[in-house]
DNA sequence: TTAGGTGCAAATCTTTTGCAGAAAG
DNA sequence: CTTTCTGCAAAAGATTTGCACCTAA
């Protein structure tokens, strides 16, 4: 962890900005929770756990930096706020989201499923892909099995 | 588009919804519009030229009712503002957006290339796709060639 | 030392809601 | 008639910004 908050680090220097306390505590949230998609609410009510004196506002700031240097996604799943994902390590952010309709959940594929459709693009509609964004809305596992053991037949909408 | 109207016209009454005619307008403006994709606002200043007396609260109720109505689609790009599609005819949605990180523009690709993926979804991971948004950002053909001819040499980001 | 950062509060922007009056079926 | 709609204005949320004061490098 301290390898990779070391790297961010000299992202950041390489380009002009500091790292403060208040970054700091926000990268080590976000990297304590890699796995989870937080907002800016979510990570300010964390950080604030560290650092009690920051402020929403240097979070956002602070998010929007980040994002800005490819070391976050923001990502927009239409429930009206932003989240936000560290990226991997990888050159690309190659996952895919699986998305519930009936629960809610999320999942992730944590592999890249586009490469040919990109060569694809560039050939076809000369447009270099930088990035990407592919989400899937639909019924996942847990709810096809309990929508079969259901006992009172209750199906989705 | 008279026939289409009508098909709309049917489906809210047979769930108890009324036509008015700020809905009507609010349609037309979707149909003639098809192409693009309208935020709230959008809509509510092309249905200010046909109906200058519509509010915008009518609008945004307009939109979620045919959202949930499956007639039009609420989708997010991440700008802040949410946009909507007219859904096509048939049954699912397949279209993919080209975004550009330079200038911001959109294009879409009306061909759907995800069907292999999503029989692997279903076979590898249970999850039944009923939809799915495919988004990808980088630079567009126009901005290339603009890029290449540019004689002061300027070089986005 | 000094450019960049911070916290706070106020401002902005999108979207939602309460309500009294209007109108579709 | 009665239930659903509408316009307006106010409210609610999320995010951004102005500003005077800090602080990392």
């Amino acid at each position: 962890m301290e390898a990779r908050i070391d790297k961010i680090k000299q992202q950041l220097q390489s380009q002009g900005y500091k790292l403060t306390p208040q970054r700091e505590a926000t990268l080590r949230v976000l990297l304590e929770n890699e796995e989870d998609h937080l907002s800016a609410e979510d990570v300010f009510m964390l950080v604030k756990e560290k650092a009690p004196e920051i402020g929403l506002a240097t979070v956002y700031r602070t998010l929007e930096l980040l994002s800005e240097l490819h070391v976050v996604e923001k990502i927009n799943f239409g429930d009206g706020v932003a989240r936000y994902d560290l990226r991997t390590d990888t050159a690309k952010h190659h996952h895919h989201h699986l998305i519930c309709v009936q629960c809610g959940s999320m999942d992730e594929i944590r592999e890249d499923w586009l490469g040919p459709l990109e060569e694809r693009l560039d050939r076809e509609f000369n447009f270099t892909v930088m990035d990407h964004r592919l989400d899937f809305h639909g019924i996942c596992h847990r709810c096809k099995d309990k929508n079969n053991t259901d006992g009172n037949g209750n199906r989705p909408e």
